[in-house]
DNA sequence: CATGAATGAGAATTCATTCAT
DNA sequence: AATGAATGAATTCTCATTCAT
């Protein structure tokens, strides 16, 4: 019984691929890397198992090709803010900058929710070693880190220490607008929260350094 | 190729369940939910898989039993102090009594890395509306984000933004740590993190509330 | 977790042994050799699967114990009424103590349909070979086949055919009534089927051996 | 060990099926629907477990199909003999068609023997509620009965209970048959049954209606 | 490019049975 | 006389993968 021949954008090869991949990110956000099976992407995609496979050699191979381009996506969408950020950093925008960077980040999960489940999911899954995606989770975090603290350096006392707790709030905050159906304003919390790990990135309005009134 | 008959502790009934569960949260704190197979728990607990199943009566009613496990032992653990902080709610002893909460419930993360991987893990695989621990996963946000809300309330003017960055800061730094093979010092970073977020909980040493120089 | 300790006729090897069998007969009514479980009887008695077990040596004794009370019990039931029609053979009531054994058997079918759910469902399943109760099954249908045509060969021109055709009825006649949830007054179809078959064993009412009007 | 690789009739998309649905009549004929595996069924048909699964998604879903297929091709080996019968409604060959249907309803036991099995083992099994084939069976019965009842109407006095009768009869032969090994001529007794129930649809060849002597 | 047919390796579960208590 | 704990074999079904077309 063969389904609807085919049909949309019809061959294109770089276009299903792209299709087949967007599909797979939806997948394994909502069941992880050991939930996500061939049969239900193909299924999602209207195509056969083989078909599927034709594309991507196996499983772990299209799960590799997703991991990686995810990677490039996110390299793409940041890779100009990290740039305008070191450009500013004797400036005096450089604090705008920065915050910039981080709300974009935290933004780009927001808009497109798939991809902050993605992450969410591996990020925890991928804590075991065997896990196909522990390597570049593992470097991923790094980048961000050192990304993060080398920013944040001008400002506090402990960079490496602040960047964490930016880190840690960025994911969390996500984690908790995902699970709570999207039901706050995550950007607005985001931004307290950045006011709160590092008030010295806000241009003083009052004379002491914060003034928990006006920031919280 | 009969294994050693049977034998160790044999009998005792809660026993056999119990060493069952422990190792059943290893593996779902490595692989997740969709990851964790009856084979591989049968194995790691000297049994087969018929034997295992005997004890619980399906995968999902073992699960099932031990999110429940998990919960009982969570509240074991936190009520007495969730009760001291409540009933030193007005004396002079009450931060410390909250920081004493806060502090322990990260530190059982900690001693216990198995939990941490587990809550870790299922936190973002129950993301998804169908899966088993769905619901719970839901309600014991929601109820920590309560306590840590109705706590830190005399102390700041948004209490439930705090209560979220809180939660997002312990749940995050014990992924950092978890992911960077606790090579780092989570139990300092944390304390760090609640005087960024609650600087009000400690008594202040100088004049000003809060002296970045001394508490980062 | 203990189920109610015991309770009941509480031991008597025999009864315990009765129990058993009735239940069995009842699960073997319902799903045949095949798809009786042990499990399942054990819950129906109360016991556990090892109890059960203790009082049969296996499955298949217990189901062959089952067998022949079912022979037992059908035999008592019959053999008097069998030999009353060898007695009366010669006089005058023969041909009413036959009809009086015709309407026995069915009756016993009537009024504990478990009993006829049993039968009717082994009898097409022991065709095969290879079904443990074959042989019994060959050799009580030969028995009645042999019993019908002896005693209705005084009547007939082909005992032998018309011993088919009487045992076909009753059993037929037993399977729609169960089949239509003994919607119908099988009782009476059995004696209309009887005088269609023998019109001879009823003694004429009207000149012609068989009024169609009054017998249907 | 790879089997002849594959091949054989190969591609032609419904003579797999029907290949398979052959076989599963004669297994479940032999061993009702619960004695009946995919694995037995699989292994007949030289494919694996998965092999055969691919064609029909479960166990259940194959044993519908096998129900439903039985159900089509009777129809289609019936209807015109139905057909038939009522075109003769009014003619003087009306009894003639009708015996011919009623024979020619045997004859399909008869000479596939696999059929008479399949349907004598389901009609008992099928008592139960619970069996998957309860409602089509009870059905099936209903239509014949009605049907019956319908053709022998202009013959008798109660067309049901003769309708009955005749079911019961043709059942209870082909089971006898069954049993005794195909060792005696089904297709005479049922004649013989035939005119016994109905003789009216044999013209009269002497006075009486029924000639004991000739008929039997 | 894609499919249909098939497979071997697991997966969860059920089943009859065993054995120490 | 019965149970609790356990097992090996079987059963249904899923999964990733292969291959001829």
């Amino acid at each position: 019984m063969p389904r609807t021949p085919r049909s949309r954008t019809r061959d294109d090869p770089e276009v299903r691929r792209a299709q087949i991949i967007d599909q797979a990110i939806r997948i394994i956000g909502e069941r992880g890397y050991y939930g996500f099976t061939i049969q239900e992407l193909a299924q999602r995609c209207g195509l056969s198992n083989a078909g599927l496979l034709y594309h991507f050699w196996s499983k772990d191979q299209l799960f590799i090709a997703v991991v990686r381009e995810l990677e490039r996506r996110e390299i793409q969408a940041i890779t100009p803010l990290v740039a305008a950020a070191e450009r500013s950093r004797a400036r005096s925008d450089a604090a705008a900058t920065f915050v910039d960077l981080l709300r974009t980040m935290l933004a780009r999960a927001t808009t497109q929710p798939e991809l902050g489940r993605f992450h969410a999911v591996l990020q925890s899954e991928s804590l075991e070693k065997t896990h196909p995606a522990h390597e570049p989770s593992r470097l991923r975090e790094a980048r961000v880190l050192a990304l993060f603290a080398k920013l944040v350096a001008p400002y506090v006392a402990k960079p490496h220490s602040t960047a964490r707790q930016l880190l840690a709030l960025m994911q969390g905050l996500g984690l908790q607008w995902l699970r709570e159906d999207q039901a706050f304003d995550v950007v607005a919390e985001w931004d307290r929260a950045i006011k709160t790990v590092v008030p010295e990135l806000f241009p003083a309005r009052t004379k002491q350094g914060r003034s928990t009134k006006v920031l919280r």
